[in-house]
DNA sequence: GCCAACGTTGGC
DNA sequence: GCCAACGTTGGC
């Protein structure tokens, strides 16, 4: 089982939307990013686990867990002209575009805000790829080891 | 293939 | 709103 990270912004989908959801679930769409395509499309499995974090508000950070319940598969949003993530160059018979499936495992008492992630930046979380410089890939990779460090902090 | 211009991300 | 850092686009 791998783990991951999940940037969203809760102005736009937030981890209290998830727990909304029906069934918890919800399609990771609209990566629009050939970094975070490939993770998608070809890394994460059913089964994995994913941090929620939160980007670009009051409180940035980690919110909660998810698992992946359906492994990639071609993001259909990307053929809806009407859709915020449309992308004409898309072609349905070989998608440009991948999603996966989640599900809201947990969502912590209490945000493991990016603070408090910097704080341990040169040390337990070394290779946590969010605290390194000019990282803005919305998917990414944990290691097992940032990962149990992390839950230890929730 | 280079690179300038532009767009986006995301913390602050 | 600012700006650093990065990705993408398109002319050449």
């Amino acid at each position: 089982m791998n783990y991951w990270l999940l940037k969203s912004e809760p102005s736009s989908f937030s981890i209290d939307d998830l727990a909304r959801a029906r069934g918890r679930k919800t399609a990771w769409d609209g990566v629009r990013n050939y970094q975070a395509r490939n993770m998608l499309r070809d890394e994460m499995k059913k089964g994995d686990r994913a941090f929620f974090y939160h980007s670009s508000c009051e409180v940035p950070g980690i919110t909660g867990i998810v698992a992946v319940v359906r492994a990639g598969y071609p993001d259909v949003t990307a053929f809806d002209p009407k859709d915020h993530h449309f992308d004409p160059d898309s072609d349905p018979h070989a998608p440009r575009w991948f999603m996966v499936d989640v599900k809201l495992v947990r969502k912590f008492e209490r945000s493991i805000t990016l603070d408090e992630l910097k704080r341990h930046a040169s040390g337990k979380l070394k290779d946590l790829q969010l605290l390194q410089r000019g990282t803005r890939l919305s998917v990414m990779p944990v290691s097992a080891q940032s990962w149990k460090f992390i839950l230890s902090l929730a």
